[in-house]
DNA sequence: TTCACTGCAAACAGTTTGCAGGCGC
DNA sequence: GCGCCTGCAAACTGTTTGCAGTGAA
């Protein structure tokens, strides 16, 4: 089971923050949408298509750093675009976006461990995974040559 | 050794693309510059810097599209910032951004091959280095808790 | 009642684009 | 001389900030 909306509001609550109704519309969103891609944009326009309070971006951006804040929630930059949010408990993978045909493939913890392992052996450098997407090609754009 | 000024300079003429004032003191830093990780601004900076012709934001852009397109050119996205551009024949290293000193670390292809070589194995994922940053804790600031 | 939170608007950084004039070829 | 390239300025996207009013506790 995945954090819900009601728990994500606890945890802002618990920081001493207030509850209000556009935090309340993001945190709804958030926890509905937590295997998407959602950019702060994406957000802002699901708020409002669901009959939600017309939220600014200005107050989707001020939410979302609360929440960061509060170690619920982490971005990732999947490529030249805005930033995409997801539950912090959904961060143990990492993005692969295909340069070619610009699809997002994730990968898991277990797979991403023992390479994070290799790279921390030769290096010491800790991977956290998951801030910035790999590029590349994915399977599919490099059998076919179209 | 390391591509030229002069070689830069070569592959546009051979795109059929003029070679300006602009271009050549563009080529000149970037040739110079290729160990470092320089952004637009530090491009243009140091284009003035060196008594060169005062090139627009706008210029530097475009000439820097132009040698991405004819493959001599590639940039980076090394943290929130602006792209970094760097060499093509410099481009196969992976960078590390360590989130807590903001150090950059780039580690070599001999290195990266052996684990892109299983990401491929188990997703059939071609990495692509360089093109983004994985972020982390470097390994002096995972040492020292200061 | 109080003050954190909000919407609005403006600032901001990085990048792209339209335009009229200038210069490489 | 033709037309690519330039500088200038303005538009653009994603994000942040200042401000005065509003609503949660």
């Amino acid at each position: 089971m995945h954090i819900d909306a009601d728990t994500l509001l606890e945890v802002l609550r618990a920081d001493g923050l207030r509850i209000t109704r556009a935090r309340t519309a993001i945190c709804d969103v958030l926890a509905d949408g937590h295997r998407e891609h959602l950019d702060a944009g994406a957000i802002r326009d699901r708020v409002i298509e669901r009959g939600g309070p017309t939220v600014d971006q200005s107050t989707v951006y001020r939410t979302l750093e609360a929440l960061e804040n509060a170690g619920v929630l982490a971005h990732s930059h999947l490529g030249h675009g805005p930033a995409v949010y997801h539950l912090a408990e959904d961060a143990d993978h990492q993005h692969f976006v295909c340069s070619h045909c610009g699809r997002t493939v994730a990968v898991g913890a277990d797979k991403l461990a023992e390479w994070t392992a290799q790279i921390e052996d030769h290096t010491g450098f800790i991977v956290e995974p998951s801030h910035f997407a790999l590029s590349g090609i994915c399977a599919d754009c490099a059998d076919g040559p179209e």
